[in-house]
DNA sequence: TCCCTTAAGTTGTCTAAACATCTGGACATG
DNA sequence: CATGTCCAGATGTTTAGACAACTTAAGGGA
């Protein structure tokens, strides 16, 4: 089964093997893989081998691990859709799960030079900073970290507070319809902050995701930050103005 | 320096201690790190220790390593954009580097079910396949596969040969204007056809986005999944039509 | 001078072994 | 019946050692 003359690493085929076996259906979403001393005797490979064949089905998404329990298989990613007006619970309904939202942590910063950039205000000018984790079937699913202008938006730690969507509430409150200008989009490798809060091991990669919002007269509104689970969800964007 | 009581395990501290030095300057963009043999010294740690310390920062694109030669910080990332005009050549060339394109392969298959689906045609039609390699000064940047409908391209493969852009292609040959509609995006970890073609190691990402363009009637006219080097760009979106 | 060999240094892969930590069930105790 | 304890089995982390593959530079022979 395994080839050691081939040039090509025994955890990689065996990875290979395993992707394989799932991608056709042999293993099926949630159920359990064989235990790594199962696996281990199976290929005739060292535990410690089979570990680095599993650490990248674990990247890939493909898989996830209990300490205690076993390694199971995941599901189907998540399409989660974004364009200029559609948001996280709105996009969250549309593909007939339930959203939901926790509001961590809200605090007041001085903006400083980045983030005055990204707001277009002065680098003294006060921030809102607006720490929020977001679930999808009560599974963490990304974490958002929303920036604002604090005279812009006065007393809003106050309102947000029981509140379910930030953008229903600059609506209400303060009149304004936020509407996405720009989002870039990276890769990254989780920090232990993100391992803690979207429940993920090292292995699993984050994408992240930075907007920009701006008013219907093309002002900024808010610059946000937000790390999504990458084993759990592929982004898409559309680019019709209208989107859905 | 690293504490084995606080139950955060060594790597993890390791990876961060190395992951603030760079942020900090104290390594500069293309120079080399300490050898692992060298940190395993000077931190009292196994090399497989360190090699799980230096694969975390891998993965998070702030090193990259050459086999025999040793481990180097990257340079920052660049910012790739996306609207539903700009293309690959533009794109890199408005960030004052140099774009380049190789076609490795060209070939035609039949369309089946899910990819009739993507381009609208019928699952027994013809789909023109281009496989693309792009670089940014000379560097590996990404892989696209792209297809098409035969029918409505007839010689394309004759005509892609010796061509710099898809698009200007299709809009001289055949007087279609391509405009990007929706792009999906994901992460993953290296295929190894991914590994050889970018030039990567097995722990680095890869950015996988899925587009769909269509031509001013609002017929889909290209699907095309390409994989970007997570550790080289970060993807910007713009939402206003014209983009930028 | 030019080319080849050699050796040292570096990263990549694999094995073996030990201990820590967590899960779940069996079992004893109240 | 409820609870706590213990143990087997699973994954997580770390160490030690070996060899392979690659890079670079030094040295030797034509």
């Amino acid at each position: 089964m395994i080839s050691r003359e081939g040039g090509i690493a025994c955890y990689q085929q065996l990875s290979g093997i395993l992707h394989k076996q799932i991608e056709e259906g042999e293993f099926r979403p949630g159920k359990q893989l064989p235990t790594e001393t199962e696996l281990s005797r199976r290929y005739k490979l060292n535990r410690h081998t089979i570990r680095q064949a599993i650490g990248r089905l674990q990247s890939e998404g493909l898989v996830y691990t209990i300490k205690g329990k076993g390694t199971f298989v995941a599901n189907s990613k998540i399409s989660y859709k974004v364009s200029r007006k559609t948001r996280f619970t709105t996009s969250v309904l549309d593909v007939g799960l339930s959203p939901d939202a926790r509001l961590l942590d809200s605090y007041e910063i001085s903006a400083g030079s980045e983030l005055s950039r990204k707001l277009n205000i002065k680098s003294s000018d006060k921030v809102v900073v607006l720490e929020i984790l977001r679930f999808v079937n009560k599974i963490p699913f990304c974490h958002t970290t929303s920036f604002l202008s604090s005279d812009r938006f006065p007393d809003i730690q106050a309102h947000i507070k029981g509140s379910f969507s930030l953008y229903e509430l600059l609506k209400k409150h303060y009149g304004i319809e936020a509407m996405r200008a720009s989002s870039s989009f990276e890769v990254s490798l989780p920090e232990s902050s993100d391992m803690d809060m979207l429940q993920i091991s090292s292995k699993v990669p984050v994408l992240i995701v930075k907007s920009t919002s701006k008013n219907s007269k093309g002002d900024i509104v808010e610059y946000c930050i937000t790390r999504f689970r990458g084993d759990l969800c592929s982004i898409t964007v559309n680019f019709n103005g209208e989107g859905r």
